[in-house]
DNA sequence: TGAACATATAACCAATTAGTAATATGTCAA
DNA sequence: TTGACATATTACTAATTGGTTATATGTTCA
């Protein structure tokens, strides 16, 4: 494992260790919806929720598409859903 | 999901989030080395890895086990377990 | 065009943290 | 006991980053 390899699971893992961005993933994990949405949701600033949109965007967890003057942002990451389910699973015991 | 669930699996993934961290866990993964064997394995300060080691181990990720003077930390998390094991799933494709 | 709305960005602050150097604690063997 | 070894801890620095406020960009509709 190279230390490019590392530093990219490194920098997975790192996104999902703040509690607003897990937050905003379970607002997204059903369907996409749009940041106004998201901001609702997760009971936090526009321009709070916009930064970590745009981490976990950059980072090819969360997908973007814009449709008017809206953009949706959903979860399609393999990757992170599978943790995700993981965690899900752990927590039941 | 409470805020401090939220909390505990923020902080579980934010302790995998960092390269060091990861070698550490790499090099106990098949089963429990000293202190000075990971310390060689990583090649990082002693007082580096041993910081890191007891984050682990507080954490609950690393099991630790005095023998002596030697100081075993070991990998019998299974949720950590599990994710390594998707982690290295992913980096097939 | 201009106003209302949705999203993004920039500048900033406070808090966290990875790494280091030095030292402390604890254990064995001669 | 003393010296060598293994590990932990402390104090510190530099860098990163989450949150905020204010503002910019872009879109729709009257």
């Amino acid at each position: 494992m190279t230390d490019d390899e590392l530093e990219r699971i490194a920098t997975h893992f790192r996104l999902l260790g703040e509690p607003m961005r897990l937050k905003i993933l379970q607002a997204v994990c059903q369907e996409p919806r749009t940041v106004n949405d998201i901001v609702a949701a997760v009971d936090a600033t526009q321009a709070n929720v916009s930064k970590h949109l745009s981490l976990l965007a950059t980072a090819g967890i969360l997908t973007r598409q814009k449709d008017g003057q809206c953009v949706y942002y959903g979860l399609n990451d393999e990757l992170t859903l599978k943790m995700c389910a993981l965690v899900h699973e752990q927590l039941a015991d």
